[in-house]
DNA sequence: TTAAGAGACATGCTAATCAG
DNA sequence: CTGATTAGCATGTCTCTTAA
């Protein structure tokens, strides 16, 4: 079973969403998850700890309690699927998480950590309520009011970073840093400073992801598809530097990923 | 034969650093 | 917080290898 709510009000701008998943094992114990540049927040409702293994070498793993804050990535990593057949969680906005945590995004940059060191007194609190909750309805309601209770800060961004991320998010292949900063006013300095501080990572590894995103998108469910015309649709000079990227972001060359791909165009089972 | 994938290298841009 | 500086990264261009 697997269920999707948005939220209203406040939330709405920095909540992609909430989801719920529950469902037998799978086959595969391991996946792996592309980057997109967006933080979130999942609680594993079973009895075992969040596993996460190093990118490069998938043998190794750190543990993490049963809640995690992820956040803005730039690489790929992996988690274990095995034990993960009731989960819940909090899909952000690029940017979506700042306002709930005292450090700036972008200490969360490609890392996950507990979220019990980050919200002592709410973290466990509100998983022993998610388990006790009787429906779903209740179970989104609780994680909804529990955010607003955790807001540190108001609910928007700067207004150069909200500019930034809505053109870089509409057209990632199209422009660049250096002209969108232009348009903000401020300095090149501040506003690297600000977008990071508050998006995670920087505005050109977030254009970068955003345009691998696009890729994502363009041949999802396509069965037959043409690389260099892919490449050249979502703004790469050519397909070197197509794959080049790709493989950067994913972990995978372009056809291995879309031999492996499933309907979770991020999610991508191995092992 | 064609397309995927890898790599070398010059040039310009970005991001981090440092001084004030 | 700002401006100047600069190392390192991304891009543009070309060439080469491998697999189908």
């Amino acid at each position: 079973m697997n269920r999707l709510h948005h939220p209203a009000g406040p939330l709405g701008s920095l909540v992609k969403c909430f989801w719920y998943w529950e469902g037998a094992p799978q086959t595969h114990t391991k996946e792996r998850l592309m980057p997109n540049g967006e933080p979130a927040i999942i609680f594993n409702l079973r009895n075992d700890p969040i596993r996460i293994y190093d990118s490069g070498d998938t043998d190794r793993y750190s543990t993490f309690g049963h809640a995690v804050l992820s956040g803005a990535h730039t690489r790929s990593f992996v988690i274990d699927t095995a034990q993960q057949d009731r989960v819940v969680g909090i899909q952000f906005h690029p940017g979506g998480s700042f306002p709930f945590f005292r450090m700036p995004a972008s200490e969360f940059e490609n890392t996950s950590l507990p979220l019990a060191g980050l919200w002592p007194s709410t973290a466990n609190d509100l998983r022993e309520q998610l388990l006790a909750a009787p429906n779903l309805d209740v179970i989104f309601a609780l994680m909804e009011r529990c955010l607003l209770e955790q807001l540190l800060r108001p609910p928007e961004l700067h207004p150069a970073v909200h500019y930034a991320r809505a053109l870089f998010c509409r057209e990632p292949h199209a422009t660049t840093v250096s002209r969108v900063m232009d348009k903000t006013g401020l300095s090149q300095r501040r506003f690297i400073e600000i977008f990071r501080n508050q998006i995670g990572i920087t505005p050109k590894a977030f254009c970068r992801v955003r345009r691998f995103q696009r890729v994502l998108e363009t041949v999802h469910r396509v069965r037959q598809i043409d690389w260099t015309e892919v490449a050249l649709n979502c703004g790469y000079y050519d397909q070197p530097h197509f794959i080049h990227d790709f493989q950067a972001f994913s972990g995978f060359t372009p056809t291995a990923y879309h031999a492996r791909a499933t309907e979770h165009l991020n999610h991508v089972p191995i092992a």
